[in-house]
DNA sequence: GCAAATTAATGATTTATTCAAG
DNA sequence: CTTGAATAAATCATTAATTTGC
């Protein structure tokens, strides 16, 4: 089945070092080719060329040790770019807001609206309003499933008007008989991208694609 | 422990609605007693306004029974014949070489890349990419575990150099213990967009943004 | 009081599972 | 049945909160 015709042996090779960032121990790597090499290749025979893929990744690790000089001083400011995110209170209050008011899984447009917002706050982008939402709604779960365990439909007391659920499911229990609930395959915006993509043209593409977003909701 | 995010209780208003009244509730998250000064908190001029997210989302989604009348029509322009990506023979063979040759989890450069060298042969995403080496991934793994558990590391005579591994793990069997390889922390660029965020204006960052691509180890 | 060491939270990725188109 | 697509679970990694020794 598999073509597999060659059997490029640079396994191990091949990923530790695509690195833009001339990592000075290039082991073995040879040289790296010019990095945005993609543009010719033209459409012509289009003969696919591996080694145009083989590009770096980013450079080795060193996880330990570190003997992180500096570190903080001017580059708190605005996290240099190379951090995580660190959500103000303001972001998280409007976040748990909206979760708690049922949302969970946001769509791309939702995720963008949200982030416009946030970015009054703070610095913050759509992956992070996704990833937040993904974290806790897990976390929140895996909470309640300790704790959780005896109340888990409030056996008594008030429940009159316990169904406000409707159908948006996000009331705010999530059921443990929930966990294959009806798929919404409602679908967020998803990109893959890279620094400079648009250097290597690529016709009106506008370097970014959109998820399908499902058409319906069946 | 921490500071204990204020619990708003406004829960099963919504999720159903946003695209109707506009609650303009406005939370003034405010004080909370900084406890340690967060330095960044933005400018914390701005209130947040929920109105502001209300918006229609592409209509209501109609999760369940949801008759679901027209709902499509006007905005699939994008992708007019299919729902799903269905990979041309020469696209499945170079990605099954890329494969081959030790290529896992390809990152935001690369998929952009494989994408660009696929897309001669037929219409392909950046998202396809990526999903098909999930998928393909995945489902070798789960192939090579039916089949194998028998045929593990050729049980017989020596196993002398078995751990050939050093930590490649890209060979192309991906050993059961391998699992909680260490991780390389590469990063993918990941994005969330929406059909004209450009239009909401967000002075020059191009609409997109980017994974911190892990600018280098420390 | 303060800064290194420890711990608790939680942001970010990867892997496993599931759904459903074809 | 195969496999593209999507979500949930598990895991890694980094930051903040807290503790501890001085």
């Amino acid at each position: 089945m598999r073509p597999l015709r060659l059997h490029h042996v640079h396994d191990h090779l091949a990923r530790g070092l695509w690195g833009e960032h001339e990592p000075s121990l290039t082991l073995g790597c040879k040289r790296l080719r010019p990095l945005v090499p993609k543009l010719d290749s033209g459409d012509s025979g289009a003969v696919f060329d591996l080694k145009s893929f083989i590009k770096p990744e980013s450079g080795p690790r060193l996880i330990a040790g570190c003997t992180n000089e500096k570190l903080d001083s001017a580059q708190m400011e605005t996290h240099p770019g190379g951090t995580r995110w660190n959500p103000t209170q303001e972001q998280i209050g409007i976040l748990e807001m909206l979760y708690g008011s049922g949302m969970r899984t946001p769509n791309a447009q939702q995720i963008e609206q949200i982030t416009i917002q946030l970015r009054k706050y703070g610095k913050i982008e759509g992956k992070n309003v996704f990833y937040w939402f993904q974290n806790h709604k897990a976390r929140e779960r895996q909470k309640q499933k300790r704790n959780g365990l005896g109340l888990k439909h409030s056996p008594r007391t008030r429940t009159a008007f316990t169904t406000i659920t409707l159908d948006t499911r996000g009331g705010e229990v999530e059921r443990e008989d929930d966990s294959h609930y009806k798929r919404k395959c409602r679908s967020w915006g998803i990109e893959f991208f890279e620094e400079d993509s648009r250097l290597y043209g690529e016709g009106g593409n506008k370097t970014l694609e959109l998820f399908p977003l499902h058409p319906e909701g069946r």
